[in-house]
DNA sequence: GTGCCAGAAATGGTCTGATGACTTACGCTT
DNA sequence: AAGCGTAAGTCATCAGACCATTTCTGGCAC
């Protein structure tokens, strides 16, 4: 087995077996690597591995530890890579995120929150109000995220954010000839959600959720060309 | 910005930027060290976080290459990740599987394909006539699999495959006390799966597999103590 | 005794150079 | 034209040195 995937291996049983818990300090790298049998460069690329996942983390003059290994931490991760996937591959990880938002919309409905409602209230008020495109992403992510929140599965909430934070990559709100037409649609789209959840109609919910996002893919397929990501 | 962070970023950016698209392949370590203005070292520390992400990776004497890109093949990167994630963790994710699964499970009984029905139940046929924990591991995993393929979504295959193999780190039918009553219930919903499929009826597929997957959440809430995933 | 500060120790971050291992391409032989 | 061996190209690994940051420790002032 090679030098890189040995130390892997070691540093993955380590958390495995339970010896290193969430939080836990690994020991310095000198003595890993005794221990694994590698050199310190392998070791560190091994280390580096788990970092990109999120398994692990360095800091710098302190030491290397185990994460907490929260799901939606570990799913947040996720957004390096898929920040990356082209197009094509954004239509099929939508349909997860229409599919699991609708989800957590109904889930959110059915909680007897009034606080929720006027809070996304606000969100929408200030959101129908602007035509700045970054603006509108921020708080379109606000509201979806609010939801999501309140459906009370975090790893949802960070699946469908990851998801949508690389939608929002292909801008659909720039100023053309259909931006107001499509603002309004969008508008449209999110009050008939707000209402749902405020007449705390979860089946009314998942259906307006759907048909928001599923207009939301409609719309990207009409994009195909020049998608340009900006990272960070 | 750190060395590492700098190379990191670089070479997203030539992904993200399109100068380099799925397939292609990077120039010779040299090169980049140069063009990115870090250290080989720091440059190799790089190039392995995004092949842990399954962005791009490395094939020795022959170059480094940008992976497909392929949403279902980043997703089962992920396993590296999820299998790490404690039982608390674990819930919350198959809350993802349930919702997705019992999705795809929908579209799949709304296609018309008897040669699926037929090859399910093959499979099950298998699974009903074995009491091998591993064994009963694999048929499961097939049956759902192929269920999640028929769906039509192979991001969503990739997903719920990723989650079912956490899951089935936690060994539900170990001989015991309960072997038989847990292996007959979970028989039965599998036979619940196939009938709706069978009969076209991608309501109650939806919920038959909801129902299926929610009593596995039941069975790993029982099991909290002592979880010992094994790595490959 | 308490609080602060400087220095020492511990630890990860980066760079450099050398060597090994594997893949690919080329040219030679048959 | 096919097969084969060699050479070039490329990533993999190791070793050692030095830098940057954090953390600990001891002593000093109050």
């Amino acid at each position: 087995m090679a030098a890189t995937d040995k130390a892997l291996a070691g540093l993955r049983q380590m958390i495995a077996s339970g010896e290193l818990g969430p939080g836990a300090k690994f020991p310095p790298e000198p003595e890993l690597c005794d221990h694994l049998g590698v050199s310190r460069s392998s070791l560190r690329e091994a280390v580096r591995s788990l970092g990109a996942l999120g398994v692990i983390e360095s800091r710098h003059g302190s030491g290397t530890y185990v994460s907490a290994l929260d799901p939606a931490a570990i799913i947040s991760r996720f957004s390096l890579s898929v920040e990356l996937i082209p197009l094509e591959g954004v239509l099929e990880l939508l349909e997860v995120r229409r599919v699991l938002e609708s989800h957590a919309t109904a889930a959110a409905a059915a909680r007897q929150d009034p606080e929720l409602a006027q809070r996304l209230g606000a969100i929408l008020d200030r959101l129908e109000s602007t035509t700045d495109a970054t603006e509108i992403q921020h708080l379109d992510a606000e509201f979806h995220g609010a939801i999501c929140t309140a459906g009370g599965n975090s790893t949802v909430t960070a699946l469908t954010g990851v998801i949508r934070g690389r939608g929002g990559h292909y801008r659909i709100f720039e100023p053309g000839a259909d931006f107001d037409a499509i603002k309004r649609t969008s508008d449209r789209g999110h009050r008939a959600i707000l209402d749902a959840i405020t007449t705390r109609d979860p089946a009314a919910a998942a259906t307006a959720a759907s048909a928001h996002i599923a207009q939301t893919e409609l719309w990207l397929r009409a994009l195909r060309p020049d998608p340009q990501p900006e990272l960070p």
